[in-house]
DNA sequence: CTGTCTGCAAACTTTTTGCATATAG
DNA sequence: CTATATGCAAAAAGTTTGCAGACAG
């Protein structure tokens, strides 16, 4: 549950890379590690670039960014959306979060939970985002798309 | 894209920006107005900008962004953040988004609808994420008084 | 009148890009 | 050895801020 560090060993590191296609590089093992350690942390990319550098000093920012990208389009880790900076997840599988608008706390929501936080008196839901993504209609090849819900394109 | 389909008139826009505590400036009237002509329709700042522009040549930036926040703290406009510029909305009801990959389109999904979004085959929903906002147990001070304001990384 | 709002421009934050060099495989 | 990744720095996006003057109420 809390962040129980998971000592991931290098070399462990860089077979799961591998396994994803990317390469096994130092930048690449020292961030993913992080959030190896941090299972169910969240981690900006500023933050991962000040921790990361302590290993590698010479450490850039596009680096960073250019490695979570790779790491999220993987599918090695999660990207949370909101208010402020993008967060990189550790936790992969299907789960929901929590934003305190007062702390600014991230919590990890089980799908399970998600009922439980709505009523507990713990948190006081306020606000509830939904954003689905994939492929509408018309972009998904076919234009079969007898009945759609109701929606509205819009951008372009 | 048509203009504005769903005209209200000056006077209307007037009387909703003050019934939300707003003063009723030719920009909030402006800026709002369009909103109202795209009932369903999510506009960025940068869009409103560019269309509210052509009634209000002086129009800045600043106070484009000023308005829409505005507009959304009273209520008036709800907000969609995701990947890309904050996309500000006409529908304030409870309502979910779905946003296609690959022609970038945000559509209006309604709460009943989502199962729907889920499952019919025109849209090929690829991952769904899940945002709550209020407060956290911490923050919503059940018994002691608050913790300073820290950002918490993450909680279980 | 008075306090709020606007415009301007600059600062700020977050993320991306171009190119020479370094390195994984 | 070759394609990919890195570092650097600068630029692009997106958003916020400070202040003098304008305007709603």
């Amino acid at each position: 549950m809390s962040t129980s560090p998971t000592p991931l060993s290098d070399v462990a590191l860089a077979q799961m890379l591998r396994a994803h296609g990317l390469r096994a590089t130092a930048q690449r093992r020292a961030i993913y590690g992080l959030f190896a350690g941090t299972e169910n942390g969240h981690l900006s990319a500023e933050e991962v670039f000040q921790r990361a550098r302590a290993e590698l000093p010479e450490l850039s920012r596009a680096t960073v960014y250019n490695a979570l990208g790779e790491l999220a389009e993987a599918g090695l880790l999660g990207v949370v959306e909101g208010p402020g900076p993008r967060q990189f997840d550790a936790n992969v599988s299907p789960h929901h979060h929590f934003r305190c608008r007062r702390c600014g706390g991230l919590f990890d929501i089980s799908p399970e939970h998600v009922d439980m936080a709505l009523r507990e008196p713990g948190f006081e839901v306020e606000r509830a985002h939904v954003l689905l993504e994939g492929l509408c209609p018309k972009c998904a090849g076919g234009g079969a798309d007898s009945a759609p819900p109701r929606p509205r394109p819009v951008a372009g």
